[in-house]
DNA sequence: TAATTTAGGTAACACGGGTTAGTATTAGGG
DNA sequence: CCCTAATACTAACCCGTGTTACCTAAATTA
């Protein structure tokens, strides 16, 4: 427990101890060419920075004109962290890309409480960070990500239905054809009174847009909307709980209902189950994101699968060529894989087995 | 999407502005006592720095001597934050703490496929952080520890049942005893031939230390272990289904079952009711960390509740005690309350309604 | 042989801000 | 009126690295 705390090699010290001046140990271990370093002096440099454990000092390296090589992953509230397992995923898989190409990754959060919402701005004024990405912006973040855009630093936001698009570079999934997709699944099932519990405040944009496919396949079916039909969560489950509590004291009839996520969905279960509705036999159930929980929700979830990892690849890829100051990528919605995954919760098979 | 791309203002362009030399604009911004700064330069100063949006930048004043404001929380892998909820929170939590502090965050990944495991050092070496707290460090990763405890670097690992203990700063809960709780709960309700599916395979700590609570509260009652009633899982509700499975077709009779975590709890459930077991009926189950979900799973969990956010608080405590070189709280398992949570899957609710 | 190239390297500045040692100016004391 | 002390500020150096412009000696060319 003693600290040594010696100081760190520096870059003197292995021009020293090799012999020569601290520009050649520079230019050998950046491997600048052209500079007409002998085989010689370059194994010389290469040895005394290994023997003294030599690593350059970030932040020497950063002021010094460089990059900081770090990146800042902005999510809306960290403790949506652990009840929305979409958002673990993509921290998850954005952290391994970051690690992947080399980059350090800052976590921030936008919309937390006691701090105040602008705080990742200061990573950008300050030179934190050599760009950022921001996940599902609330209507409070969003208002600070026009002056990022047009101050030129590299961003990519994450999300669907952005109203700004075109001003800042975006990608996401396309919410509301997922949504469509599960909605006209239970259609095909035979249900006409399809309630929604929406996974959050519509102050988040993709709210929006799975309400946005819900009515949608609604309206093309020539099916109608019961306003009572519509309740709000707020990502954990048990807000899906009590929001479905709310929509079964509206005494509004419905057969079938889509959960926002699969998250909400398992709040569902629970308030579905306690009002003696069985799932699917009285009410049909969906959800959305295919987490890995899914499959073992009781009954299992019929839910609908986005491709994530092609997310957050597509992300990262953007932000990589925005750093390097390259045209990149500019599809807001590429082609990605949507799957529908069927289970039980939307008794397909009780549909199947009755005809 | 043009770039403007103009260097944000410099400490000069302050002073320039305030007609004082850069010396004073540090003193007046970093509230230097003892400098003499009149009230009327300090007020110039303050208006110039606000009206060009002045933001020192961040790696100048790390070099200049200061620190980085950065701490790296390192997990063992990123893909766990999705299928460990605990590890989520835990994520979560350090993050909010963190920034309740003015510190940055940075994760990284000590077991992550495809890098060296010891990329966090070069975090270190590289001076790119302030200090770090490592989660549950496998084998692997923990034989870089001793090290950075060496150099004297603010670290604690957070954890349980580390064997280095001394060597650096830790805390952690009591997992052995949490785990003792569960199985005397059940043995309680009349138990006596109890399985175990752990969470991970034994390279994490943790996993011996929920193990060892098991054999103890066995132990304790006199109760003999048959070695086929354990089962390792991997993290995952997947794998704790796999897990159950494997620990079924060994024929070995048991009566409860306790799921290393709630998770694996949720894929023990499915595959008890495969084989045509019920729970609580046929099979107690007990999860432990009472994540979110666990209220939500049919039946809901009995389970163990940690303070996780006193886990986080503490750890985060230690850490700065350390950042500032102070000697600080050096209690590895600080009182923190651990509180059973009762529901329905252990079945004490049928054991009361037999009585 | 003188002129030019080339290999091999270095001195010196820039990056932006913290900090020490010191300089004017004024105020107070004898 | 001179000397000290406090007030209000600044010049100059430091942190560790990247990079440009320049230098020297040997090799090649005219």
């Amino acid at each position: 427990m003693t600290s040594s705390l010696k100081s760190p090699p520096t870059s003197s010290e292995v021009a020293r101890r090799a012999g020569v001046s601290r520009t050649t140990v520079s230019f050998v271990l950046n491997n600048v060419r052209d500079q007409g370093i002998s085989e010689a002096t370059r194994e010389k440099v290469l040895a005394a920075a290994r023997d003294i454990g030599y690593e350059p000092n970030a932040a020497a390296r950063t002021l010094a004109g460089g990059a900081t090589g770090t990146v800042a992953l902005v999510i809306p509230k960290a403790a949506h962290l652990y009840v929305d397992v979409f958002l673990a995923q993509l921290v998850a898989c954005i952290n391994e890309e970051c690690h992947r190409h080399g980059l350090k990754m800052l976590i921030e959060s936008s919309d937390d409480e006691g701090r105040e919402p602008g705080a990742f701005v200061d990573l950008v004024r300050s030179r934190s960070i050599d760009g950022l990405i921001v996940v599902n912006p609330s209507a409070a973040g969003r208002q600070y990500l026009t002056r990022i855009a047009d101050a030129g630093i590299p961003m990519v936001v994450l999300g669907t239905g952005l109203p700004d698009m075109g001003r800042y570079h975006t990608t996401g999934n396309d919410t509301s054809v997922a949504a469509k997709m599960l909605v006209n699944h239970l259609i095909g099932l035979g249900h006409t009174q399809i309630a929604f519990v929406n996974f959050a405040q519509p102050e988040y944009l993709a709210v929006n847009e799975r309400e946005r496919g819900w009515r949608e396949a609604m309206a093309d079916n020539g099916l109608p909307i019961d306003p009572a039909w519509c309740a709000y969560a707020d990502i954990s489950a048990a807000s899906g709980y009590r929001a479905t509590q709310e929509l079964l004291a509206r005494k509004v009839p419905f057969t079938a209902l889509f959960a926002g996520n699969d998250t909400i969905a398992f709040g569902a279960v629970k308030a579905l189950k306690e009002a003696n509705l069985r799932v699917p036999e009285d009410i049909a159930l969906v959800g959305y994101d295919d987490i890995p929980m899914a499959e073992f929700a009781t009954p299992p979830l019929t839910t609908v699968r986005t491709d994530t990892i092609g997310l957050c690849r597509d992300a990262m890829a953007m932000l990589l060529a925005l750093l390097r100051r390259e045209p990149g990528p500019e599809v807001p919605y590429p082609e990605r894989p949507v799957e529908l995954v069927v289970r039980e919760s939307c008794g397909a098979q009780l549909v199947k087995a009755k005809n």
